[in-house]
DNA sequence: CGTGTGACGCGAG
DNA sequence: CCTCGCGCCACAC
């Protein structure tokens, strides 16, 4: 197999993508997944920068709570989790989400 | 090609 | 659980 080319965005975008809806990942694991694990910043770093077509709302931190500046306002990713099925809390500018509940895994 | 920056992680308190 | 501080490495300009 091909692994990872060194192409991290792609990496990162497809993974995202392949998250389940009603399930969340965190950026150090999406780092890790994708080779580098203290690379997790670099995955904010796409996510902002890169594509707007993936479902980055699904992607949280460890304290399972959702990230900032998402595209939209983050009451619009609170909105599209709990359109999943996702247990949110939080008020304003805080959401968080059941990690330990909704954190998922590929190959699984 | 160099600089700055970041939607973070982790250890310690 | 929180805050403080350092490290980390790829991407944008």
């Amino acid at each position: 197999m091909v692994d990872n080319e060194g192409k991290f965005a792609e990496l990162v975008c497809a993974l995202v993508a392949q998250i389940p809806a009603g399930r969340v990942m965190t950026y150090g694991q999406i780092a890790g997944l994708c080779g580098n694990a203290r690379a997790s910043r670099i995955v904010g770093g796409i996510a902002h920068y890169g594509p707007v077509d993936l479902p980055w709302h699904r992607v949280v931190n460890k304290r399972g709570g959702l990230a900032s500046g998402y595209h939209g306002g983050r009451q619009a990713q609170k909105l599209h989790l709990e359109a999943e099925g996702v247990t949110v809390i939080g008020n304003n500018d805080n959401f968080f989400v059941n990690i330990d509940e909704l954190i998922w895994a590929p190959n699984k």
